[in-house]
DNA sequence: CTTGCCTCTGACGTCAATGTGAGGTTTTAG
DNA sequence: CTAAAACCTCACATTGACGTCAGAGGCAAG
């Protein structure tokens, strides 16, 4: 499929595409006249990327996990492990973090509530 | 407490506390000579403000959550805590994406971790 | 062949949080 | 009193993941 066919189906934008594949993270083979064309698992593939973006991991980060789930080799494959185990431990710490501020947010909601019970006795009375 | 103690105090540089102000979202007095001084509550205060942009909220909707815990007002009130629920609701939908995230992320670990146990017969002698 | 849509490269624009530096005042330590 | 350290206000620089525009070519349909 082509680059725009893709972009619809992952939800990506043409220019990210375009992006991902500068970025290393994403291959697409030319046509001879130089248009890319992708196969099937593309989608796929967008999709992870996709998603360790929404996780907040950077593009240099990325590049250097998963070029191993394209070309494992003996070299890349025991840095990127490690560096996997480590962005896996940080994700869960950031989790953590969200589960966290989650109740952090439901306490400023709760104070809020309450607030809203003290002072609600009519709302026109409000000065 | 002056600036500088409050940024060593929270981890925030002085840059990013004189923003948050610059924001609205944190105030300080100002000694004659235009010096900023902060109570003690302004350390929990940077906290939750940190909090909260760890969890990805932008300053513009800290802005429109938070000044009612500062200063509640019934006109800010039922915006802010519609908003409020709404926020809450996409921290948890977001927390909820990243762990599907790391379960892909364990997924392709294990992948990893099969391909090595696989080829790790003898690193030596890979090709 | 031409019209219309898709694609290409390349480069500059954006946004948000923060870094950084200039140029000047204030506070603190000796 | 004086020098260092901390602070002040601009204001421009940076980084990352894109948006967007320009200028040019590719490709199916009428």
């Amino acid at each position: 499929m082509r680059i725009g066919e893709l972009a619809e189906r992952t939800g990506a934008s043409v220019r990210s595409l375009r992006y991902y594949e500068e970025q290393g993270l994403l291959t697409s083979e030319r046509s001879t006249s130089g248009q890319r064309h992708y196969p099937e698992e593309a989608v796929d593939r967008v999709a992870l990327l996709r998603r360790l973006y929404g996780a907040g991991l950077t593009s240099r980060v990325i590049t250097e996990l998963l070029p191993c789930t394209y070309a494992p080799s003996i070299e890349s494959s025991d840095d990127a492990f490690e560096r996997m185990l480590t962005e896996r431990a940080k994700l869960n710490a950031h989790i953590d973090e969200l589960r966290t501020t989650l109740r952090a947010l439901d306490e400023v909601i709760s104070m809020n509530r309450r607030w809203r019970a003290e002072n609600a006795t009519d709302s026109a009375t409000a000065s």
